[in-house]
RNA sequence: GCUCCCAUCGUCUAGCGGUAAGGACGCCGCCCUCUCAAGGCGGAAACCGGGGUUCAAAUCCCCGUGGGAGCACCA
């Protein structure tokens, strides 16, 4: 059978993590048996429905890196395709005009709760031949919900679940404007675009009976189904804008690489083994519906950190420099300046002491701008004292060669030794005098990418810093 | 209320009748060290409860408890 997948988002305003991760497993399994994935917008409800948050949808999706063969298909744009398939169904008795106003509904409804039921319509124009005398308005249209026996839905995550038909009410299919309701317009969409396995989100594991057996009423064969849980917050609460961390580019913001959010959500609910870290290429060629969890899953965020340095450790560092660069640009820094440092070699530098793109863009802030102060702590107990140490640095550094590292390094180890100082002594005061603080990666290698013009500028401020603080005193 | 789903360290999970219940994140030690990290080594930490089935149950069944979802002229 060719495998054909959808992700059906509707639109509301940003892509959900949770919807994230059914896409992301739609698309694997389409990839992994050569099959198709589509995008389809449940796009009906025209008030929440904005071009705005579609394009949310569409930017999360990119961002991901998750693309798809068909699409993005709206469904506002087959209104006349459900029409025509509700006439059919009117003509064929598998649907039914309901002449019911809402206030009988309710009332209904209101009854039902009272007695402790559940609520569900009673069929009262279920075998109506023509409206009723006291009809007011335009009818709504009904499935006619077989009532005897069960429907089996045989989940590919869930297991076997059995429903009583007797359960399922005949559901609305048209309202009386004339307009489809969701459950309808999802069993065509399906049919028509030929999904073959519906992965989606647990929430949906009741209506799977009801969708399967209007399928059934159009002569077709319901899709697979496999439902997968959903993900909760740390609390293990339910996920939401409030909370934060509910958006896709929320992750993005926050410093993360979409490789990390990808694998990440990947072992959230899935399992290859003790496997934590995937390839692209190793997830299309695992992932399987039968290994995910059948239970919900909550965030664990220093989890996702830990990934995150991962792959920024060990992507190409011209990679990983490309988002770099955008969280330098929300800092007001222009990674490009002229007598910029490379970035790739800062990428380099500061992966294996950052978590995230954000900190590592903070932590870099020095390599394009001259500390304007320096961090009080840190200047007390490093360059109070230590006008000597600065001379000594100054004149060793003016002296080095090659300005790279290795001869950095030697400069630096010579002026300890000369001054009969451990590379502490010598080392931090002189990061504190480049860095304004007391952190940053290994000294010779910060020098290297300052250049000597910035270091030899900055020490002579730090010089300047010291003598105005030892007369202040 | 009714229907359905779920239940292994704090968290993500492996396990699919016989294991000292494994890994990962985080946490705690130690090592390395010019800072912060990264890295290496080690440690603490779990089968929701009760009944069955079986020679044997984290694994299968039932009940309970606790979470969650659905029950709209929303999607």
């Amino acid at each position: 059978m060719s495998v054909t997948t959808r992700f059906a988002p509707s639109p509301t305003g940003y892509l959900h993590i949770g919807g994230a991760r059914t896409a992301l497993f739609c698309w694997l399994y389409a990839r992994r048996h050569g099959g198709r994935f589509v995008l389809r917008v449940e796009d009906t409800d025209r008030e929440r429905s904005t071009p705005e948050a579609i394009n949310a949808i569409l930017e999360g999706m990119s961002w991901l890196g998750i693309d798809y063969d068909e699409g993005p298909l709206y469904q506002t744009e087959r209104f006349d395709r459900y029409r025509e398939v509700i006439d059919r169904m009117l003509e064929q008795g598998t649907a039914y005009r309901c002449y019911c106003s809402r206030e009988r509904l309710d009332q209904l409804r209101a009854d039902q709760q009272a007695r402790k039921v559940k609520p569900r319509y009673d069929g009262r124009c279920r075998h109506l031949t023509e409206p009723p005398a006291d009809a007011e308005g335009d009818p709504v249209i009904r499935f006619r919900q077989p009532h005897e026996g069960h429907t089996v839905v045989d989940d590919q995550v869930k297991g076997r679940v059995a429903f009583d038909n007797a359960e399922l009410d005949d559901l609305i299919i048209a309202r009386a404007d004339g307009s489809p309701t969701y459950n309808f317009v999802v069993v065509v969409d399906d049919m028509d675009m030929g999904i073959s396995h519906v992965i989606r989100g647990d929430d949906h594991l009741n209506n799977s009976a009801r969708q399967a057996n209007i399928l059934k009423a159009l002569g077709v064969e319901p899709p697979v189904y496999a439902h997968v849980p959903m993900i909760l917050d740390a609390e293990g609460k339910k996920l939401s804008k409030r909370t934060g961390a509910a958006s896709v580019m929320e992750y993005r913001d926050a410093g993360y690489l979409p490789e990390a959010v990808i694998n990440y959500l990947v072992r959230l609910g899935w399992a290859h083994g003790d496997q934590e870290v995937f390839t692209l290429d190793e997830l299309i060629e695992y992932f399987d519906i039968g290994e995910i969890n059948h239970s919900a899953s909550s965030l664990n965020p220093s989890k996702l950190d830990w990934l995150n340095q991962h792959y920024m450790k060990t992507l190409p560092a011209a990679h990983v420099a490309r988002h770099f660069a955008w969280h330098l640009g929300a800092l007001g820094i222009d990674p490009g300046a002229a007598h910029a440092p490379n970035i790739e070699a800062v990428v380099s530098a500061q992966a294996e002491r950052s978590k995230t793109l954000v900190e590592m863009a903070e932590n870099s802030r020095f390599f394009y701008t001259e500390p304007r102060e320096y961090d009080e702590k840190a200047a007390r107990k490093h360059l109070l004292g230590a006008g000597d140490v600065l001379d000594a640095l100054t004149n060793a550094l003016a002296e080095v060669e090659h300005w790279k590292a290795e001869a950095i390094h030697q400069a630096v180890t010579g002026v300890a030794e000369e001054q009969g100082l451990k590379m502490g002594k010598v080392a931090q005061p002189l990061r504190v005098a480049v860095s304004g603080g007391p952190v940053s990666p290994p000294i010779d290698i910060t020098l290297e990418l300052l250049g000597r013009e910035a270091v030899l500028r900055r020490l002579a401020a730090a010089r300047e810093w010291v003598d105005q603080s030892a007369a202040s005193h």
